[in-house]
DNA sequence: CAGGATCCTCCACGATACTG
DNA sequence: CAGTATCGTGGAGGATCCTG
């Protein structure tokens, strides 16, 4: 990414625009809970992507060191996606994430006084 | 959103898909430290930001109870943009992605040994 | 099984001009 | 000052088929 000086006082800028991407909050948040899953696994549980945009995804975090791409080499082939030493410095804010989430999802609750 | 029951295990694709938009996680870390902003100084804050872009998202903001605004019927017009208690809960995740970012901007100082 | 290759669509975002 | 109105576009994401 080219980020100039304009941003430098804008560190959030250049986390949100690292993890840009429909998807890739919620893959890493996936290989945070189940530390480690195969390809078709993680397809299945994201439907409905697209294998090209799953794909590529996954290619841009593993080149920005976000994810750990293990292959064997096995027929048929295996490949294992976990989250790298730096993914992991991500998960406080996944965690927040989903909290946020959860909390935001249905109607608050405690407010119900009918 | 349409947000269906494929996702109703995943709180944190509601969260991200609530705040996307390329702009929207600075406008609120903006808010957040500012407190207080008028639309001509975000709009500074934020170059190269497009009125259309800002406006958009900023009503999106609104329409979703994370930003508060606050207009004064004076000529010349006056309003003024700030973060809605509901926005606020959002102040941790700010920060936790600044400092994320803070780090991993710059190659880690505490390793030169030159 | 784990993707790559192709083609396509759509809309988020931008640029610019205008207005109450 | 704080936006709308209009028009235009790039590229992210999707659908489908193919392959080692």
């Amino acid at each position: 990414m080219d980020f100039d000086a304009k941003f430098g006082n804008c560190p959030i800028y250049y986390t949100i625009s690292k993890i840009e991407g429909k998807w890739k909050w919620v893959i890493l948040y996936k290989l945070y809970k189940c530390k480690v899953m195969r390809y078709n696994r993680l397809w299945d549980d994201l439907q409905p992507i697209a294998h090209r945009t799953l794909s590529k995804q996954l290619k841009e975090l593993e080149a920005d060191g976000l994810v750990h791409r293990e292959q064997y080499n096995e027929v048929p082939p295996k490949v294992e996606y976990s989250l790298t030493k730096d993914g992991e410095t991500l998960t406080p804010i996944l965690d927040m994430m989903s909290q946020w989430g959860e909390r935001h999802i249905n109607p608050r609750p405690e407010v119900s006084n009918d």
